[in-house]
RNA sequence: GGGCCCGUGGUGUAGUUGGCUAACAUACCGGCCUGUCAAGCCGGAGAUCGCGGGUUCAAGUCCCGUCGGGCCCGCCA
């Protein structure tokens, strides 16, 4: 090694010892015939002292060593003369006395700052990744990632969990996302897709008998970015045999127990166990079906109080089936008409028409409303508000859908203005009873609200020719602080009912003999009654590392268009590989 | 596919009712300096204002297009 030492290990206890440390110089305060150089390696920072007298050799080559120059050091620890300690720093007692620096790879100057955690435009960071990488910050994510990781498989394997790798070369399904694909040099034409997610194979391993498997798989999909949304991705995925749902959820929320307790134990769990909402409830009572349950806010419904009023908008949108719902934001009566007006934006992409103010201030009730509303309106609905003076209800009329998503995005808005989104509170909840199907309008067919392997409630087959729409699936979803962060479900383990649900889904025989044949034939050899779910590994991390954006928890991420900045991917390929692979690419049109 | 925001020395920003010889901080280079820790002091170099076109006596600033980044809608079983 050429080091004896790490640079943050060394303490009080250290004073006397000859080291040999190797890191990068994070800084240089060159006093003429006295340097500093603090050198940083992954544990931390510590300040090597070098002085012409002492060690005259090695002054002259710290005279030329710059900012993220490589160094090896050796020398001696000593204790830092009274008054001199840096409190700021764990190594802040001590300093090395320099006897010999080597200069072990000089370094152009960084295109930013790697020892400042300041802003960088992330296009340039992208390019630069491995430096990125560098500063403090994204090794503290990174690594705090590698704990998470570390941590699950602790807890799996003493629970009994086998980990088994499952390929990434498998075969395009119709359902579910845009596939990537690999063509095949070997079967011309034919194309190979990337896993969206391990799911059918982990079935088939519960058929093959394993009982108990997860597995840290990488996941990926052809669609478009967010910031909590990469084309490649890594899911905690897990699969149980001979469970019921209340086993995966229980198994889970004792697994994110010891994840907070192992990795994030500054944070706190808001409520335990967790609570469990139905779908139903969860869009009634917040307007989404990942609810952010570290504040209340809730959407309050007034349908019923404005049906008949005079104002036509509450009333119209109650004749035709609407929603006029409510929320309350305390202490926000006094918004300027500005204000106000700048709330719209935030239902308008929502669909949104418009959103009313009523403002329940001192000298009454202010709103563009209150001249169509009868005062027993009004005082109604300030007792359903539960609004108090000095609160700012906030209305949105419209179908029912637009109102839940408008007013919830709304509700989350104004919660992060009131400062109760806390970083350090962790909010888990589970989402149950989702529907199991939903009407795709443009393909006029019913599609898996989840994926088409997802078991109904058992009593729920008996709507499945009168009304599928009603069918309520076995499937949890895990909800953290306004995030997905995983899902699952209790899966259909029986081929005759795996048939009647791709019949549901408009999927004719022949289409799921092509598709699914090799899942109908395995549920006929003994399938275990088995269900799982798969945890957004990324999104997790990112939570506990208090970052909005998951390519912050993420090495090498790719840009919102889906591209490497540092690598230059998707690049052209060669005429040669192409034609190995059978392939022509179509002129580009522009 | 659509909407919004951003792009100015290496980096982060200011300059956007058109008048600029483009400003500030920091980094960088040189000099001085034995106790700093965001070291300090003195000096210096460094920007065709993302790119292309247009309007104008005059464009960083206005218009059109384009490229790159970000956020969102659609999309994401």
């Amino acid at each position: 090694m050429l080091k004896t030492h790490t640079c943050g290990e060394l303490r009080l206890s250290h004073v006397g010892t000859q080291v040999t440390l190797a890191g990068w110089v994070h800084r240089r305060r060159d006093h003429g015939a006295l340097i500093f150089i603090d050198l940083r390696d992954r544990e931390g920072i510590v300040q090597v002292v070098v002085d012409a007298e002492a060690a005259p050799e090695a002054h002259k080559v710290a005279e030329k060593a710059r900012v993220e120059y490589v160094l090896q050091i050796r020398g001696e620890v000593r204790a830092r003369p009274e008054g001199l300690q840096n409190p700021n720093l764990p190594t802040g007692e001590i300093e090395v006395a320099a006897q010999e620096v080597t200069i072990l790879n000089p370094a152009k100057t960084p295109p930013f700052y790697i020892n400042e955690d300041v802003p960088v435009e992330e296009a340039l960071r992208l390019k630069y990744r491995y430096l990125d990488l560098r500063r403090e910050r994204m090794q503290r994510n990174i690594i705090l990632r590698h704990h998470v990781v570390t941590a699950i498989r602790e807890f799996l394997n003493a629970r009994g969990f086998i980990e088994i790798e499952t390929p990434l070369l498998i075969k395009s399904t119709p359902e579910g996302a845009r596939d990537f694909i690999v063509p095949s040099r070997l079967h011309p034409g034919k194309f190979y897709a990337l896993p969206q997610s391990p799911q059918q194979l982990k079935q088939l391993l519960m058929v093959a008998g394993f009982e108990k498997y997860y597995q840290i798989a990488r996941c990926l999909r052809d669609e478009d970015l967010r910031a909590d949304r990469q084309p490649e991705f890594t899911q905690l995925d897990l699969e149980m045999s001979f469970v019921e749902q209340d086993d995966i959820l229980a198994l889970i929320e004792e697994l994110y127990l010891y994840l907070v307790e192992k990795v994030v134990p500054h944070k706190r769990i808001r409520e335990i166990p967790f609570p469990r909402l139905t779908y139903q409830e969860a869009i009634a009572r917040y307007g989404t079906d990942k609810p952010d349950l570290r504040f209340g806010m809730e959407l309050i419904d007034l349908t019923d109080i404005v049906a008949h009023s005079a104002f036509r908008v509450f009333a119209q949108t109650a004749a035709e089936g609407g929603h006029v719902k409510a929320i309350t934001v305390p202490g926000a009566a006094g918004y300027s008409r500005k204000e106000l007006d700048a709330l719209t934006q935030h239902v308008i992409p929502y669909g949104a028409k418009g959103l009313l103010w009523m403002a329940f201030r001192q000298e009454g009730v202010r709103s563009p409303a209150a001249k169509f509303l009868t005062s027993g309106e009004i005082q109604a609905i300030r007792e359903r508000t539960a609004a108090r003076e000095g609160d700012l209800v906030l209305i949105i009329a419209d179908e029912p859908t637009v109102v839940a998503e408008a007013l919830g995005h709304l509700r989350l808005e104004m919660g992060q203005r009131l400062g109760l989104r806390d970083p350090n509170e962790l909010a888990f909840a589970w989402v149950v009873e989702f529907p199991l199907l939903e009407w795709n309008e443009e393909e006029g067919r019913w599609q898996a609200v989840h994926h088409p392997f997802t078991a109904p409630v058992p009593e729920d087959w008996t709507l499945a020719d009168t009304d599928p729409g009603r069918m309520r699936a076995l499937a949890h979803d895990s909800v953290l602080n306004g995030w997905e962060v995983g899902g699952g479900s209790i899966r259909i383990h029986r081929s005759d009912e795996q048939q009647r649900m791709f019949q549901l889904l408009g999927i004719t025989e022949e289409q799921a003999q092509a598709q699914f044949g090799h899942l109908l034939e395995a549920f006929q050899y003994g399938a275990p009654p088995h269900g799982g779910i798969a945890l957004g590994l990324d999104r997790l991390v990112a939570l506990f590392a208090d970052e909005n954006s998951i390519r912050e928890v993420i090495a090498f991420p790719k840009t919102s268009s889906a591209q490497d900045l540092m690598l230059g991917a998707p690049s052209p390929v060669a005429e040669e590989q192409l034609r190995e692979l059978h392939l022509a690419v179509l002129s580009l049109e522009r």
